[in-house]
DNA sequence: TCCAATGGTTGCATCATAAAACCAGATTGC
DNA sequence: GCAATCTGGTTTTATGATGCAACCATTGGA
């Protein structure tokens, strides 16, 4: 396979990840949904992008259990792409995306939304990591350990 | 220019993200920087990636500013690749990549490792969003909202 | 029935990616 | 100080992905 380089049997959980919205759109097509587009026109129409794209992307994202297809919600018989769960658990990906170009990009006077709290309509917080204890980590204050028993069958 | 689409002007802050790491490569790059690797072979052994991608990778990293060329620490003659703040500042958005996987992949036992507080060796809490008062959000207790004054000069 | 909009697919040109071969400078052994 | 070897790349070549435009099918409306 001289293709793509899946990583979906990948041992780290990062790759596994990139394997399924690594590209370049697909994480735009989840924010577009995330942010109320459902149809195949709206995506288009919002990321500009091209159709032949916009239809493998979806597509990749159903099979991938990240969107998933269904009856148009204004009667008509067309479709819509809703976000499942899987989808929906991107926000914080997306989040930390955000959060890391308002900190850290070259013009961020270019930037031109900001995330808020709906009911207070106040800027949300930094994403922060923290331990059990609730002290806050930063990539020096952690590591990575081998996952632990296989825990062989269901609940034992 | 009908090659990849930069996103490099985009006002959407996740788009400008993504143009700066939003490849297959750029993330597990920065992943084996964050836990400790610096040099061109270290980086081509781990992940097995094609060597002339990887030089093409970590120039496109160096050049936004996530990595840094440093003298070899071991006294030799070669050169280093370094995280600068602004690579050090993608932590959040690896961690939450880990976390989805975690929740939500199709085969989590193939998943090998797992994130840890270095002191206690006890896993991570999951990533959480909050509002200023502290409040958990979801990503329907949030909106975008225009970015406000633009600031015109500089501290006025 | 005709016409326009929606929701795609197909074809083709171009670009990026990947593997392997190649190569230059640094390091080491002698 | 010269050859062997290692490190850190670049070049070459093949192939897959991307992007645009054109085309097509179905829906919805007059």
């Amino acid at each position: 396979m001289v293709k793509r380089t899946s990583f979906e049997g990948d041992a780290c959980p990062v790759a596994r990840a990139l394997d399924a919205i690594g590209d370049w759109w697909s994480l735009l097509i989840i924010r577009e949904a995330l942010s109320g587009q459902r149809r195949f026109g709206e995506f288009q129409n919002k990321l500009g992008m091209a159709k032949n794209i916009l239809s493998a992307r979806l597509r990749a994202l159903v099979d991938h259990g990240i969107l998933a297809i269904a009856p148009a919600s204004d009667g008509s018989a067309y479709q819509e792409y809703v976000l499942t769960p899987k989808g929906r658990g991107t926000f914080p990906i997306l989040v930390a995306l955000r959060q890391w170009s308002e900190a850290f990009d070259d013009r961020p006077e270019e930037i031109a939304t900001i995330l808020v709290d709906r009911a207070k309509g106040r800027p949300v917080k930094k994403l922060e990591l923290r331990a059990e204890d609730g002290r806050l980590l930063s990539s020096a204050d952690t590591t990575l350990k081998p996952r632990p028993a296989p825990r062989r069958r269901s609940a034992g």
